[in-house]
Parts: structure tokens; C-alpha cells; sequence
DNA sequence: AGAAATCATTAAGATATCTTAAGAAAGATT
DNA sequence: AATCTTTCTTAAGATATCTTAATGATTTCT
């Protein structure tokens, strides 16, 4: 567990061992089984997570009844939902696990501490999250100008393996388009 | 121009005047007419851009000639197109001028330099960036389960004015439709 | 193993949006 | 003012994707 982190932590900047330990002791270590929500909407998003073992998903309810999921997070991934999280305000969307899943969570005032305490680790996530943006731009870039067929292809591509661990409808979320229309794509490959 | 800068920063982190003084003057400070590229596609973005005054868009021109808008940019934003500015590699769009622009750049170097001489430096670059991700995944929600014609009042409303300094056909492709169903949405109100 | 629940497929008709092509309007340039 | 260029509108037919509803296949639970 602690090794997981410490093994991702390192590829972003140099740390010393006390350090790594500080790190570690301040997240709490939490499991949730297949379908609990670490995120419920409409909350507050308490923590960030570092997943160390499992999958979740993070989506959304309409109005309507619809699920639409925005992103699915896997093992040395982090995920929260950055606004809630950081303007302490109602999340738009939850975060369930789709199988046994174990993170190390974190608060906000925690990680304040740390990085007072540990100038570097603000190194650490700027590096994190320009990441996640330029990852997301290129979702975005994908998302505006391919049709579904080649988004379900590019997906399929980039994250292979993936279609075995989530239900096919969960896919067609992802991909924002319906289960029904998925199908007919698959069909006609 | 300084002020501006100054100004901006200051918002993020506490800085000395020195320090505000090193920051501008690693900068240069550049215009651009109407029209000009800041970033050409293909080739690697070498600065980061503070617009100090102006507008420009971020666009990629695709196979078929069409032209993509993915971001406007005004006074007080950066703008760079992140993956070829960290990675080095070619920019998958470009960035030009719409009105006459004046702005702030920096290389990747010049600031790496100041996060080492600024520490605080780093922990405004992560909340700015934290604030573009968020910015994004807001536009994404938006994008993803809303139709054509409410993501045009959408737009209208989350940055008044912008329809008067933009062309119309450009504000079509920042929605991602055509300029003739644009029209047709304005015409049947 | 059987029942219940979840998930996937099929097909027909509906809808949003695009494509093409042409003409109208507005803005820029001589 | 006249011409050229850019931008906007209109309309008809085409296409991708959705909706609904029903049935079939899997997985999960008892």
C-alpha cells in the first residue's frame, strides 16, 4: 500500500523517506465494495482519492433518470470531483465503485497541511493536474469531431481490457451515446 | 502591463515586489495583429501567453478543411496549447489573433526557472490549473447533455458581449455545429 | 437448479443536425 | 460609390443517432 504510493509519488519528484511516511499517515485508508458511492451528489466531496486497488465510475443522474458517466478511475488513478472538492459546494456527480475497491482518501485542510509541510508535493500536483487537463482535452478532442462509431473504437484502443470489467451499457454512457445504438454499432462492425 | 500582471498573481499567492519584478521581466512582452498566429499547427508551442489585452481563438483545421474552435481567449487568461508546450511535441492546433493582442510569454525553461527561484510560484500555476480543469469539465457537462440550441443561450449568457466580437460562423464552431443550423436556431428563437 | 434481476439485441419510426447550393447582406478596399 | 470579399440566411434532402417497445441472453441470488 504504502510502497504503491511511494512508487507513484516518485515519478513526479524526489522525496525522502520521512516524507513519503508523512504522506501516507495523513490519508486514511478506506475499502468499498462493488456499488458503494465514496461521492454522492448533490455533496460535498470530502476527499481525494488515490485508488490503489479496483474500479469506479463517476456519473451522473439527469433529470430525466439518465446515467451518464464522465469518467471511470482504475487503480493509481486519482479522482474526486475537483469543484466540490475545492469550493466545498454540491457535486454534481457520484462516484460508486463497480468492483471491490481500495483508496487512500484525503482531505483538502489535510492536503493544505502537506504542502506547507512538504513544499515539493505542490510540485507533485501541478504536474498531476496539468496531466488531467491536457488528458481531458484530448477526451474532448475525440468526443467533439469522431462519431460513435470511432469513439467506441478509440476507446476500446486506448483503454483495452476495459470492456470485460464494465457492463456494455456503462460504455455507451461513457461514450454518450445509447445502449441500444452501441449494440447496433457492434453489429455492424 | 506590470500592474496587470501584478494584479492577476496576487489573487493566487502573496509576493514580494521583487519577486513580481523577476516574474515580469522574464516575460516578453509581444502584439499581434488581427490575423496573426501565435501557435501555428504542427509546431511546438513555446510559450505560454498571458493576454494582456485582445482576443484570440484556439483552432485546429481538420482533414476536410473544417475548421474547430476548442477555446477563445481574453484579456487576463492564459493560453497555450499545454501538451505540445510540456511535451515538446507538435500542437495539434493553432492560436491566432481576432483582434489586435497584446500579450505576456514565457518558455517552458524561463518558468521552470522561476518555480525554483518562486516556490509560491508553483502553487499558483496549480490552482490556476486546477481552476482551467475544473472550467473544463464544467464546459464538458454542458457539451455532452445539452443540445444545440441551449448550448447557444448558454454561451450567450456565460460571456455577454462575446457574440458582438466574434463572427458568427466562429461561434458556431466554438458549439460545434454548423453556421447554417446556427442560423436557423437564431431564426426560430 | 430455478427464479429474479440485470444486461444486450433488434427493429421501426422519430428527431436533431448536417450537407449542399444558392442567394442576400454586410464589411472592407479601391 | 462600386467592387470585392466575407459573413449570414434559406431551403431541401440526407444521415446519425435516439426513442420505444419487445424479446433474448446473462448473471446473480435464493
Amino acid at each position: 500500500m504504502k510502497e504503491q504510493l511511494s512508487k507513484y509519488l516518485i515519478r513526479y519528484a524526489n522525496f525522502n523517506k520521512l516524507d513519503l511516511n508523512l504522506i501516507y499517515n495523513t490519508c486514511s485508508i478506506q475499502s468499498y465494495n462493488k456499488k458503494d458511492f465514496l461521492l454522492k451528489q448533490n455533496s460535498v466531496c470530502k476527499y481525494k482519492y488515490f485508488i490503489l486497488e479496483g474500479l469506479v465510475r463517476q456519473y451522473r443522474v439527469e433529470d430525466n433518470g439518465n446515467e451518464n458517466i464522465s469518467v471511470f478511475g482504475i487503480e493509481n488513478w486519482w479522482i474526486t470531483n475537483l469543484d466540490s472538492f475545492l469550493n466545498e459546494t454540491g457535486s454534481i456527480n457520484s462516484i460508486q465503485a463497480l468492483e471491490k475497491t481500495t483508496v487512500l482518501q484525503i482531505t483538502k485542510t489535510e492536503l493544505e497541511e502537506l504542502y506547507l509541510k512538504i513544499p515539493v508535493l505542490e510540485r507533485v500536483f501541478r504536474k498531476i493536474t496539468e496531466n488531467m487537463l491536457i488528458a481531458l482535452q484530448r477526451k474532448n478532442e475525440i468526443f467533439m469531431k469522431k462519431n460513435s462509431k470511432e469513439r467506441y473504437y478509440n476507446m476500446l484502443e486506448q483503454i483495452p481490457g476495459f470492456s470485460q470489467r464494465v457492463p456494455q451499457y456503462m460504455i455507451a454512457s461513457y461514450l454518450n451515446i445509447t445502449p441500444e445504438y452501441l449494440s447496433d454499432i457492434r453489429k455492424n462492425k
